[in-house]
RNA sequence: GUGGCUGUAGCUCAGUUGGUUAGAGCAUCAGAUUGUGGUUCUGAGGGUCGUGGGUUCGAGACCCAUCAGCCACCCCA
C-alpha cells in the first residue's frame, strides 16, 4: 500500500455517506421544527468583512477567529505596505493590509449584520433560522470541532417574552423528537447585574459572573477564593454566598431570588421575566393515545432556572439559555439569549432581539453515545435486485425503473456474481429486500422477494411487484 | 495560548531487562459452495513499527527533535 501523504486540518472531519446520513436526519429535524414555528431560512457567506466580527465576541473571542490572508501580497505595489502590516500583526494588532476577512465565528452577528443592512425590506418582526457552518480557532477536544454547524432560529424587532417562550418550546420539541433527555437552563443577565451591584459594584459584573459560573465544575470553596482574587470583600462574598445557595423547584428558586435581590431594579425585572416564561406550558410532551404523560409532564418539565449560567457572549442582555444533554460529559448542545441591541453595532439602533442555536456536532456525539439514532436512518437503498445474467438483468432493470418510479429506491447488482456475494453486499448496505430474477423467473412471469431481516422469501407474479411494497 | 497522554496491518491492540524472520482478533479477498446471505472451516494478501536524528555490536522498545491524534485548562456549540 502506497503511504498516502495527505490529511485535513486540526479539528475537521469528513463525514462518511452513514454519518451525513445520521446528520442530515438531526438537521431536518430542526429544520423542520424552525418551519412549524414559522422561521425563515436564511443562507449568508462562509467569510466575513474583518472588521464585522471582531470585538463582538470578547477579548478571547477575537483571538479565536480564523483570519484569512489577504492575496496578491507578494505583489510588487503592494509590498511596502504589506511588510509595515505586518510588523502591526507581529504586535498583535490587526492590519487590513494583510487580511481584512475571516471565516464567520457564529451565526448571529452575521445574521445582526443581515438585519442592519436590509432593515428597511424586512417586516418586523423578523423570525429566521439558519443552518450552516462556522469556524473557530479553537484547540480541539472531546464535543469541540474548529469547523462544526450551527442551527440558529432568532426573533428581531420585538420585546414580547412570547418569542422566548417559543424559542424554549422550539428547544424542548427538537430534543423530544430525538429523543435526548436534556435540561434546558434559563437564567437572565439582569439578576446577574443585580447580584454584582449587591455585591461589589456593577464594575464587578463581570468578575462575579465568571466565577460562579463555574461553580458545579470547581465547587463553592474555589469559588469564593477566586472572588477574592478578583477583589470582592468578605461581606461581598457573602452575599454571592446566599446567592449561590439558593436551590429547590423553580418556584422555591424564585421565591428566593426575590427575597435576595427584590429590592434592586434590575435584579427585580430579571426574576419577573423568568417568571412570566414560566408560566406558560411547554406543550411538547403530546399525550399518547392512552393520555398519558397529560400531567406529569410539569414536573419533568426540563426547563430549569440555573442562576450560576451565565454564557461567554458579551452581547446578551436579557434571559439567556443553555441546553445540556443529561448523562452524557460534553459541554451544552445549545446556547442563546436575548440582546437589546445587536443591530447597534452596524448602525441601526432600537432592533432588539432574541436566539437559540443548535450545536449539530455535539448533538451527534450525544446520540451517538446514547444509541438514539433509528436503525431505519442507515438505510438508504431498499431494494437491490440480483444480477443473473445478460437476459435477466434486462428484466431486472425494467422492474427496477417501475419501481423508481414510485419512489423506491433499487439498485441492481453491477455484473453478474454468485448469490453468496450479491447477498453479502446487500448485508452490508443494509439493504432490506432483495430480488431475485433469474431464468426460471422469467419464464413464469414471476420474481422472488426475500427480506433479509426475517429471512422469508415470497414468490409472485411480476406485475404485481410494486403491489408487494406498498402493502 | 498552557499542561498531560498516545502513535505497531484497513480497525482494535499484544510485543518480556534492548537480542533470530514483528504477532493476534476483527475486517478484506479467494476457496469449501455454478440458484439462497448471516454460522462454520481452509488459505491468501496486507508493516519503512508516525517522521527525522542519536545511543548501541544490535532499537518497535532507550534519548532528543518533529508531526499527528486524543484529553484537560481557558473558553465554548
Amino acid at each position: 500500500m502506497a503511504k498516502v501523504n495527505v490529511g485535513i486540518p486540526q479539528g475537521t472531519r469528513d463525514f462518511g455517506p452513514e454519518v451525513v446520513r445520521k446528520r442530515n436526519y438531526i438537521f431536518d429535524t430542526i429544520r423542520n421544527v424552525f418551519e412549524l414555528y414559522g422561521f425563515q431560512p436564511l443562507e449568508t457567506p462562509a467569510m466575513e468583512n474583518l472588521e464585522t466580527l471582531m470585538g463582538k465576541y470578547g477579548e478571547e473571542g477575537d483571538k479565536l477567529i480564523f483570519k484569512i490572508l489577504n492575496n496578491g501580497l507578494d505583489s510588487p505595489a503592494k509590498q511596502e505596505q504589506a511588510r509595515e502590516d505586518f510588523e502591526k500583526v507581529l504586535k498583535g494588532k490587526n492590519a487590513v493590509g494583510v487580511t481584512e476577512r475571516a471565516l464567520k465565528y457564529d451565526l448571529t452577528i452575521p445574521f445582526a449584520r443581515y438585519v442592519a443592512m436590509n432593515h428597511g425590506q424586512l417586516t418586523f418582526p423578523f423570525k429566521r433560522y439558519q443552518i450552516q457552518p462556522v469556524w473557530r480557532a479553537d484547540r480541539p477536544q472531546k464535543g469541540r470541532y474548529r469547523e462544526f454547524y450551527q442551527c440558529d432560529a432568532d426573533v428581531v424587532g420585538s420585546n414580547s417574552l412570547l418569542n422566548e417562550v417559543e424559542l424554549t418550546n422550539i428547544y424542548a420539541d427538537v430534543f423530544e423528537k430525538l429523543k435526548i433527555p436534556v435540561e434546558i437552563k434559563i437564567n437572565h443577565r439582569k439578576i446577574l447585574i443585580g447580584l454584582a451591584e449587591l455585591g461589589g459594584g456593577a464594575s464587578k459584573a463581570m468578575d462575579i459572573t465568571v466565577a460562579i459560573d463555574k461553580l458545579d465544575k470547581i465547587g463553592l470553596s474555589k469559588v469564593k477564593e477566586e472572588l477574592v482574587e478578583r477583589g470582592l470583600n468578605l461581606s461581598e462574598i457573602s452575599t454571592v454566598e446566599n446567592y449561590l445557595s439558593i436551590s429547590g423547584s423553580n418556584e422555591e428558586k424564585i421565591s428566593q431570588a426575590k427575597h435576595l435581590l427584590g429590592s434592586i431594579e434590575a435584579g427585580k425585572k430579571g426574576i419577573e421575566e423568568l417568571e412570566g416564561i414560566l408560566q406558560y406550558p411547554l406543550a411538547t410532551q403530546h399525550a399518547d393515545a392512552a393520555g398519558r404523560h397529560a400531567d406529569i409532564y410539569r414536573r419533568d418539565s426540563p426547563l430549569i432556572i440555573d442562576f450560576t449560567l451565565a454564557r461567554g457572549l458579551d452581547y446578551y442582555t436579557g434571559i439567556i439559555f443553555e441546553v445540556r444533554a443529561k448523562g452524557v460529559q460534553i459541554g451544552s448542545i445549545g446556547g442563546g439569549g436575548r440582546y437589546d441591541d445587536l443591530t447597534g453595532l452596524f448602525g441601526v439602533p432600537n432592533i432588539p432581539g432574541v436566539g437559540i442555536s443548535f450545536g449539530v456536532d455535539r448533538i451527534y456525539d450525544v446520540m451517538e453515545e446514547l444509541k438514539l439514532f433509528p436503525t431505519g436512518v442507515s438505510t438508504a437503498t431498499q431494494v437491490l435486485f440480483f444480477n443473473l445474467g445478460d437476459k435477466e438483468s434486462k428484466v431486472a432493470l425494467a422492474t427496477a425503473q417501475e419501481l423508481r418510479r414510485k419512489n423506491v429506491r433499487c439498485e441492481i447488482y453491477h455484473e453478474p456474481a454468485k448469490f453468496d456475494k450479491q447477498f453479502k453486499y446487500a448485508e452490508k448496505k443494509n439493504i432490506p429486500f432483495v430480488v431475485i430474477i433469474g431464468e426460471e423467473e422469467i419464464k413464469n412471469n414471476s420474481c422472488k422477494i426475500k427480506n433479509l431481516t426475517t429471512g422469508q422469501q415470497v414468490e409472485i407474479p411480476l406485475k404485481e411487484i410494486s403491489e408487494f411494497f406498498f402493502r
